[in-house]
DNA sequence: CCCCAGGTCGTCA
DNA sequence: TGACGACATGGG
């Protein structure tokens, strides 16, 4: 399958909003929605290998937003000018929602690379085993193969330490039916969506707008984590950090998600000085 | 040995 | 509300 889009897949894939890729020899081994795809970036194309259709794909990697529009926006902000050009690619994924859940839960206080590790070893140990024309991988477990695991296990093969009781009792909150996330997918109200899933167990204000970000694919989400206090406090001295939250939502309204995405890439590349991680 | 990593939770004033 | 420490684990 051939593709032609503007996306970066590189910074797509690695600016820190998704963890299910790995590097292969020439392009990526990527999981998503419990498909397992090989991809890589030709000139202006997309290749895709694997067994999607071009809607799947092109639903999953937005390809149909017009991000020119977006950049032109935020543009006005000079602070978000350099950032911007920095970031030039970076698409907005189309997670599943119950795996991001997990996700964000597991990157609390954490690294990209144990997140990464961790989600692989969740994959191994609970995931369906799948198998496509490549050979067999595995899938991300569902909330029913989560059931029955016990915190210890969480711990001892997942390696996700004191985050162990916020898989299982989160699990056991969708489970239940406490936390309903069809219900979510139809609510078109950040702030009611997020209220819902604070009700999760180790999801707090950061994690659950990453969650209405990646998620459920909200642009209204903006994750204030380390990184946006450091550049907020930079760029507007004087203000509360509490205030943060509804400064961000201000100034870049529906444009909110991409804006953070963007600087959180600018942040960490500054840092990195392009080092992997 | 230290500090930090896409924070959250419980507690106490 | 607002501040503070605990919390597993791995890397630098």
């Amino acid at each position: 399958m051939k593709i032609q889009t503007d996306m970066d897949l590189q910074k797509t894939l690695f600016c820190g909003q998704f963890f299910r890729s790995q590097v292969q020899e020439d392009g990526y081994e990527i999981f998503f929605r419990d498909k397992r795809i090989f991809a890589r970036k030709d000139q202006g194309n997309l290749l895709v290998q694997g067994q999607v259709s071009q809607e799947e794909i092109r639903d999953f990697f937005d390809l149909d937003r017009d991000y020119k529009e977006v950049e032109k926006a935020l543009r006005k902000y000079s602070f978000l000018k350099e950032p911007l050009d920095l970031a030039r690619g970076i698409h907005l994924l189309r997670q599943d929602l119950w795996e991001v859940i997990i996700t964000f839960i597991l990157s609390a206080n954490s690294n990209i690379p144990r997140i990464r590790k961790s989600l692989f070893a969740l994959c191994q140990n609970y995931g369906p085993k799948l198998e496509d024309d490549f050979g067999p991988y595995y899938g991300f477990p569902q909330p029913e193969d989560l059931r029955d695991v016990r915190r210890e296990d969480f711990r001892e093969k997942i390696k996700v330490g004191y985050r162990d009781q916020y898989l299982e009792k989160t699990t056991k909150l969708i489970l239940a039916g406490q936390v309903n996330l069809e219900d979510l997918k139809k609510t078109d109200d950040p702030q009611e969506a997020l209220k819902d899933l604070m009700k999760l167990s180790g999801v707090g204000e950061k994690v659950a707008h990453c969650i209405l970000l990646f998620g459920l694919h909200n642009w209204r989400g903006f994750p204030v984590d380390v990184w946006m206090r450091r550049i907020l406090k930079e760029n507007f001295p004087g203000r509360k950090e509490s205030d943060y939250q509804e400064l961000a939502q201000t100034l870049f309204g529906p444009y909110a998600g991409f804006a953070q995405q963007t600087l959180f890439y600018y942040a960490k590349t500054q840092k990195m000085g392009g080092k992997k991680e």
